[in-house]
RNA sequence: GGGGAUAUGGCGGAAUUGGUAGACGCGCCAGACUCAAAAUCUGGUGCCUUCGGGCGUUCCGGUUCGACUCCGGAUAUCCCUACCA
């Protein structure tokens, strides 16, 4: 009896002899084909979970398969260290943000380690590491300088209790999540990048990403949101219908209904509403009301239409006497086209509701689809028509009237075609100590200049005060205040930090650098590794991270960094790891460790209390169905746990964890360990054998040719879990397989060899050992990826499947390549009531050679 | 409200891309070993059946000699998004 894998001490011992030898540590080789392997980095937060096993687990197959195919690879990991919770750390535990961090990426790392990942360590930083965020300092004013930053005054969630700005989540029902106080919207002078410029350029681009899924590159489509419309400016009106020095400027996408027109709504942000409210008390009530309460996304969504009417309208350039009033209404976005629009109540939902409130004229101007027109409209009809009511328009489609109203607006000049995109600007300031210095400075002359680079980094100070409220760069002592380098005038820091998004969008850049300490790019490196070959993390990122690493790969490289235009050649995004939730009546969650099963029920370990069992749901610490990486590893090892993750469900999709799940993995990590210990003896004898080739060695030899093709073609496509289906097949045929002469154990040398190999990707401590157990060094020491002998992989017979009216009746083995009539003469032995005796029935025969052979009667 | 994805045994999931549905794993059943249990090993396992066969990939319909696969419609679940003019 063989004993267990002791995943202890092996793992343990290969770990060591990996990172002795360097076997990960990447160098530039221009006579090789390069290969970077990325997951998304993780952020600190304290402990690795199991998305995390599972991310890794994934790369690490692809990183470690594409270096048995001979790649040179790349396979970095770092630390994505800035952010609130820190911050957060800090004010509630007394712990300085930078202690706090570093502890907790010494501690992931020591668990990523166990791992047993073929990472290279030595290209690992943390983006609060000063060489890092000085580096991206340079890159901000490479931006800078290229005009591609700018300032802007804009709105933020600002809680009036703390004195501080809050981000979106920390916003919980328009309150304040540490004070409670309702939070306000407050206007601050804040940075930006043009992201807007690269709308068109990051659209046009999704089409040559291949590599990408689908529903990814269809998501930052909408992101971007491009439309195509029209601007189109109004003469304004006083009451008296007498024009006043001012126009109004809208956008719509739409310009074929302007017949239907029935009045003018702009935003509560939009200057003309601000500069009417300076003398109108009712209509500045209405819009501090607005601005106060919308904050959560969702109810702003629900929020009924409501407006207030001016004493403004507009002139409908194209009817006589036909006057538009002007509403400020609360669902116009300032941040959208020019905040203002007209409105159409027939042909647009939030129009019709608007003016059914306000009892405004709805005019319908395209016919409907059943031919009707001018009858009560209950819901806005947007489909498509023929134009009606509409003068010159008349008898045109939807499209020829746009091309037509534009052409004629542009003619008049009062108006443009114009693309518009729901994308907007970035905004990268954020209020807070725990990121990186945004290296300007203002001088007292009012001059904002850079900070220059002898000055570099503008680091963050050590000593800082969480216990007052408000931005803790701005409160500090001496921090902010400098002088110009150049006049020697007195001048205050820029206190603002850059939004940790900033951070991540460039660090698969740093990995390229071989001195990871030096914080400028040696642009060979950065040319040679880049684009990343195959980046894997979570679909969540499919937005805001990749569209913002995309933006900076095309502005770095306008700007003068690298020469690729795309960061990220091929994505995938992986599911998450899901677990049933426990409950006691009170309510209260239970972790799974804490509990037992007995008869289908669950109890709580120490009470024995009863559980209800809740379904399978992602991972969350706030339901504790939470399972503890490090203590699975523990238990079963690393390459159990990695088993677990690869074999269950397909890469993309949810996977649910499974106490019977990862007891299954252990099984198969110990069949492989004594299919191993078992026929070692074979490997320490050579074998000199004539024997003629048996049946038992061919269909040896094609059951291990035809799994390895398939295997690799698994791990190819990202079917992991197909991958280990037939790993499972390959070794159950292993294990049952009886050598009978030199010849056949000869074979079941190579096929065993053959099997060791595939397996190192996905558990390679346990393929170590096998390896060195069957009497080879590491495999990692250039034992390529096995190619599959074709000779083996084609059968000589061949299974027709003989159907009538297209309904499986029989399946006969014949040689291969059979033709219709040979298999026609084997018909007459089957015996199948279905199987008609006499041929001539037969209306029509469907042939296709070595698959099926169809009689349709 | 808008956009997208998915639906196959008791469960996770395969299926050469229109050609033998259910590979492989889990679970379950039976047997072997054992005083016994666990572990391990061997075999069985979609449903119905009068043992001829019949029915089966969420539901309804279509294309086809042939549909899990393509098309149209419905239902359910999940994800993303949030008044984008």
């Amino acid at each position: 009896m063989v004993e267990k894998f002791n995943s202890k001490v092996i793992e343990k011992k290969w770990q060591s002899k990996w990172s002795e030898s360097n076997s990960f540590v990447a160098k530039k080789d221009l006579s090789k084909e390069k290969f970077y392997i990325l997951e998304m980095f993780p952020y600190p937060s304290g402990k690795i979970h199991m998305g995390h096993v599972r991310n890794y687990t994934l790369g690490d197959v692809i990183a470690r398969y594409k270096r048995g195919r001979g790649f040179n690879v790349l396979h970095p990991m770092g630390w994505d260290a800035f952010g609130m919770p820190a911050e957060n750390a800090a004010m509630q535990n007394n712990i300085h943000p930078a202690e706090w961090t570093y502890s907790n990426i010494e501690t992931m790392k020591s668990q990523l380690k166990l791992m047993g990942l073929s990472i290279d360590w030595s290209r690992e930083f943390a983006t609060c590491d000063k060489d890092y965020y000085h580096h991206q300092q340079k890159l901000f004013k490479k931006l800078f300088k290229n005009n591609l930053v700018y300032k802007k005054k804009s709105f933020v969630n600002w809680d009036p209790v703390d004195n501080t700005v809050l981000a979106n989540e920390q916003v919980i029902d328009g309150k304040g999540w540490r004070s409670g106080a309702e939070v306000e919207q407050k206007e601050l002078s804040q940075w930006f990048f043009k992201i807007k410029d690269y709308a068109d350029q990051l659209l046009n681009d999704l089409d040559h990403l291949n590599h990408w899924p689908d529903k990814v590159k269809l998501m930052q489509k909408n992101w971007i949101g491009k439309s195509e419309g029209c601007y189109l400016r109004f003469d304004i009106l006083d009451k008296t219908h007498k024009k006043i020095d001012q126009q109004l400027e809208i956008f719509t996408t739409r310009p074929d209904t302007i017949f239907g027109a029935s009045f003018c709504a702009i935003s509560p942000m939009h200057p003309l509403a601000q500069k009417i409210s300076e003398t109108d008390k009712i209509i500045q009530k209405f819009i501090n009301e607005q601005s106060s309460s919308a904050v959560n996304e969702e109810s702003v969504a629900r929020t009924e239409k409501e407006g207030i009417r001016t004493n403004l309208s507009v002139k409908h350039p194209f009817i006589k006497d036909k006057f538009l009033p002007i509403y400020i209404a609360n669902f116009i976005l300032m941040d959208y086209g020019t905040g203002a629009i007209y409105g159409v109540p027939a042909h647009d939902q939030r129009d019709f509701e608007f003016a059914k409130k306000y009892d405004l004229e709805i005019i319908q101007v395209i016919k409907n689809k059943d031919g009707k027109d001018n009858i009560d409209l209950v819901e806005a009809y947007t489909e498509d028509g023929e134009v009606i009511n509409s003068d010159f328009l008349n008898g045109l489609s939807i499209e020829e009237a746009k091309k037509t109203i534009i052409s004629k607006l542009e003619e008049l000049k009062i108006g443009s075609k114009q693309v518009n995109y729901r994308l907007r600007d970035w905004g990268i300031s954020r209020q807070r100590y725990w990121g990186c210095p945004i290296p300007i400075i203002y001088r007292e002359d009012g001059e904002v200049i850079p900070v220059p680079d002898d000055e570099l980094p503008v680091s963050l100070p050590d000593d800082i005060d969480f216990d007052s409220p408000g931005n803790p760069l701005e409160k500090h002592p001496t921090w902010k205040h400098t002088t110009c380098p150049e006049t020697g005038m007195k001048a205050v820091r820029e206190t603002d930090t850059l939004d940790t998004f900033v951070d991540s969008s460039w660090y698969f850049m740093k990995y390229c650098s071989e001195n990871i300490q030096n914080h400028s790019f040696d642009d060979e490196d950065l040319n040679y590794w880049m684009p990343v070959d195959q980046y894997v993390g979570g679909v969540e990122h499919a937005i805001l991270h990749l569209l913002y690493s995309r933006f900076f790969s095309k502005a770095l490289s306008d700007s003068g960094v690298g020469s690729f235009n795309e960061p990220f050649e091929g994505l995938f995004t992986q599911g998450m790891v899901c677990h049933e939730t426990y409950k006691t009546k009170k309510g209260e969650w239970i972790l799974p460790s804490d509990t037992y099963e007995k008869n289908n029920k669950f109890f709580r370990l120490e009470t024995n209390e009863l559980l209800t069992k809740g379904p399978s749901e992602s991972m969350s610490k706030s339901k504790k169905n939470v399972v503890d990486p490090e203590a699975i590893i523990n238990t079963y090892g690393a390459d159990t746990a990695r088993w677990f993750m690869l074999s269950d469900s397909p890469p993309g999709r949810d996977i649910n964890w499974s106490e019977s799940g990862i007891k299954g993995a252990w099984k198969f990590i110990n069949k492989i360990w004594s299919l191993i210990n078992e026929n070692k003896e074979i490997f320490q004898i050579s074998i000199n054998g004539n024997e003629v080739e048996t049946e038992n060695y061919i269909n040896l030899k094609k059951m291990t040719h035809k799994n390895l093709k398939d295997i690799t073609k698994s791990i190819e496509s990202f079917q992991m879990n197909v991958a280990v289906a037939k790993i499972y097949e390959m070794t159950n045929f292993l294990t049952t397989f009886k050598a009978k002469n030199n010849l056949e154990r000869s074979a079941l040398k190579e096929s065993i060899k053959i099997l060791i190999r595939v397996l190192e990707p996905m558990t390679p401590h346990l393929a170590e050992e096998c390896w060195s157990i069957i009497g080879h060094d590491s495999i990692l020491s250039g034992q390529k990826w096995p190619e599959f002998d074709k000779n083996y992989v084609i059968d000589e017979f061949a299974s027709v499947v003989i159907q009538v009216n297209g309904k499986k009746r029989a399946v006969i083995k014949i040689e291969n390549n059979a033709e219709q009539e040979e298999i026609l003469e084997q018909l007459k032995i089957i015996k199948n009531t279905q199987i008609p005796d006499d041929l001539s029935k037969i209306r029509k025969i469907i042939f296709v050679k070595n698959k099926i052979l169809n009689l349709v009667l």
